[in-house]
DNA sequence: GATGAATGAGACTTCATTCAT
DNA sequence: AATGAATGAAGTCTCATTCAT
């Protein structure tokens, strides 16, 4: 029985069968970004016609969105995954931290493709910004489970999150950008440090 | 006196005009992104005629990065400017906290351009990131600083130093994303008290 | 009995399905035109999927002769029952002006479609005005018929009748360009009258 | 020094430039219609490139109606002066006849164009007619000044007006679609004789 | 008989770039 | 130095048609 590409976001086929195609055409688009990249080519990297890619979508555009939205909950399922047997909210923290820092080695394509979306119109920023808030709602629960047991200090949980969120973004894109290999450990224990401990010398700090 | 590559746009333009005009087609490239902004509309912005574009500029892609240049020209000017007479690192950094959410409120434009840009091509990525590193060094030295007179633990200062320029950004980007103005002093506060001091209570910290 | 294309849609469809469905894709052509109505729309309208458009029609060129044919075939079947029990020459071009014009207000979709096609591809120009001389020529039969018993001045019939034609055409299509109500009465004694009895004041004419 | 093909319409070059290469696109599409007419052979025909086309008009529907336009009006230009120097209406009218004729034979293409397009969408039929308004105008005034004077029956002008049109127009296209040549003469001794002195048989007339 | 997913040729449109003035 | 009309390559999208089921 043949089945069609895209068959399962419609009709019969699996789900998982969707999800692969999906995560073939957001290679497609991670090589050269959403402009630089045809219909065409993203036709040809799925081995279907361009008319196909139509027939499945309404444009370009809609696809591309698909795309995005299948990583941003790729991602999810990672970090989800990634702390559902720790205990602590620390030890979480640490798992996060490797579990963001794999999936941007593994899926630069895609998390280059989020975060150039992330600076797009106002309403790509706005709908992007929306979707990327499931990953960071991990991270601020963790916070928060961390403040009620008092693991962790009075912060404020929802910049916090965004700032660890933005510590392990930035300091993994940096090797990326000069397509050098992220020194994982090195990256892991230095942020992890940085945010759990701070960077002040103990006699200069003022614990509150 | 140098000559701008516009200077005659005002009789006797000087550099600054230069970058004045740089600064204009920045905002007109940034209303839209690279692709979608047409090379008429920024000679419109420009208030020339779009042959006098490709009279200075080679092409489409020199005029960007002549722009990309001059913001991160502009990003490093007030970075250094702001710590110029500051005594302490943990008060530099604080000011540089300041100095880039500042920026990035007031050129959001510019940022959104800096961070696409970097999630370009593998060949942008470099040149820009390149380029980054101005700012970024900065912040280095500061943290070397710190390092050295002992005010600072011993963190990594490469990794720490980008770790910060994300919690920065990233948290910025949030408000932006959503089109909301940035809560200032909240983020700085937040930023500031994260990076220097930790998140961790001070019982379950092993503070070395 | 005879089996249409259709038959099967309606299970021991006879020749009328088969005209009622060429009824409804003509409404489906008429909206947009034949180019701008995919056979999607038809098949959508038709309540059939497109492939069976295709196991019925070569092509969707055949299917819309179809429809028009069918169409000129129903326009030919008013004007005849119009006039079946009429008998002087003059009353039956009063019929024909009644019978004309209910059609076009009725059935306008249809007569646009007509229309454009006497002004398309010189080979459909010449296939749909041969159609249409099936109702010109109920016309000329009542002209010539005129024309022996005496009723009727010496006109030519064949330039007469498609004068005629014409006269009630445009004059229609005039109120449908407007999307207005086409008022009957007025047109009908209207076209009757300068066609019956000219436009000339009795003292101005050297009647023959 | 050398003239852009659509320079008149919008700065310097004469205007008779423009009408003539709205013309020639005139001829292009008349051809074989809008639909099955590409830009790059409206663009073929007028010798430029196909981005010229574009550098004027916004789309190719705009400059369709531009053509559209053109030929209306070239066809108010030439019935007016037909009649120009005429005495009584029953003259002009005879003119106008003759004039519409001539109109038809030789710009037989536009015509069609004119036709196809008052049966085209809801939006564009009331745009055409609007336009077809003018010469509709010209014969409108002229059996008003005929009923003025005593030398036209009390009809009603602007329906007469536009059946007379449709006299013309439906008998000239008779020809038109099976390739043949229009024999003037007849047609318009029989529309004249029609019109102006209608069908019946004096002894059959119960003239008013 | 009927279906509808897949196809791919072909059309419109955009826009970076050139060059004569 | 500056202009802006002209260009044409390239890209998105449509849709008539096919064919395996």
């Amino acid at each position: 029985m043949k089945r069609s590409p895209f068959s399962s976001v419609f009709r019969g086929g699996t789900v998982d069968d969707s999800r692969h195609f999906l995560r073939i055409a957001a290679q497609a688009f991670a090589k050269k970004g959403y402009h630089r990249t045809t219909v065409d080519e993203v036709a040809g990297a799925l081995g279907v016609a361009k008319g196909t890619i139509y027939y499945h979508f309404k444009s370009k555009e809609e696809l591309y969105l698909a795309v995005i939205h299948e990583g941003i909950y790729l991602l999810e399922e990672q970090m989800r995954a990634s702390i559902s047997n720790v205990e602590t909210p620390a030890e979480k923290i640490k798992k996060i931290i490797d579990c963001i820092l794999s999936f941007v080695e593994k899926e630069n394509g895609l998390v280059f493709l989020f975060i150039k979306e992330l600076c797009g119109t106002e309403i790509q920023r706005t709908v992007q910004a929306r979707m990327l808030c499931g990953s960071l709602k991990i991270i601020h629960n963790v916070l928060e489970e961390g403040l009620e047991n008092g693991s962790f200090k009075n912060v404020n949980a929802e910049i916090t999150a965004r700032s660890l969120y933005g510590m392990i973004i930035i300091s993994a894109l940096h090797y990326l950008s000069f397509s050098e290999k992220i020194p994982h450990d090195q990256v892991i224990k230095s942020v992890e440090k940085v945010f759990l401990e701070g960077t002040l010398a103990a006699e200069h700090r003022g614990d509150s």
